[in-house]
DNA sequence: CATGAGCGG
């Protein structure tokens, strides 16, 4: 048994470094530098009452939007102001993030970025180091805040 | 009523 763990890891490790590894890391790819080249926008800044309809028509004239999700919370059924636009074409995908990044959408300024490559059956790690320092883990909510939810923190 | 960083199902 420990020799089939040992090669399983021989294996993997083996693997990563081949260019046709399969394998998704749990983390950030190496050397993720440049956007990801994707055809998913994740849109943020939305004013809470932009609904996924509005938000399909503000993108799709700039190619065939084939997915459009905002999310919404779950207690108060509010939008959370960000969401995912999903092209057909990445090249519509950036010329819509190139014009529409900081363009107001109903009196905000939309946030555009490529959406990050989700994991599936695993964490999405956020190349983002900010609220370290300041962890918290709770689910109350506490005078002058909205949003008091537990925080799970990853880096890369 | 309220308002604002972020990457989901």
């Amino acid at each position: 048994m420990k020799n089939s763990t040992v090669f399983l890891a021989r294996r993997i490790l083996t693997n990563v470094n081949s260019p046709a590894s399969r394998l998704r890391s749990y983390c950030s790819p190496p050397s993720s530098s440049s956007p990801p080249r994707n055809n998913k926008l994740f849109v943020g800044g939305l004013s809470w009452s932009v609904d996924e309809r509005s938000l399909k028509d503000a993108f799709s004239s700039f190619g065939e939007v084939t997915e459009v999700n905002i999310l919404y919370d779950k207690d108060s059924g509010r939008s959370r102001g960000f969401g995912f636009v999903n092209f057909s074409k990445e090249d519509d995908a950036r010329s819509a993030k190139d014009a529409m990044d900081g363009k107001a959408l109903l009196g905000r300024p939309l946030r555009i970025s490529f959406a990050l490559e989700k994991v599936r059956g695993g964490p999405l790690v956020v190349p983002r180091l900010s609220n370290i320092g300041d962890v918290t883990n709770r689910n109350t909510k506490l005078p002058g805040e909205r949003y008091a939810r537990g925080l799970i923190l990853t880096w890369t």
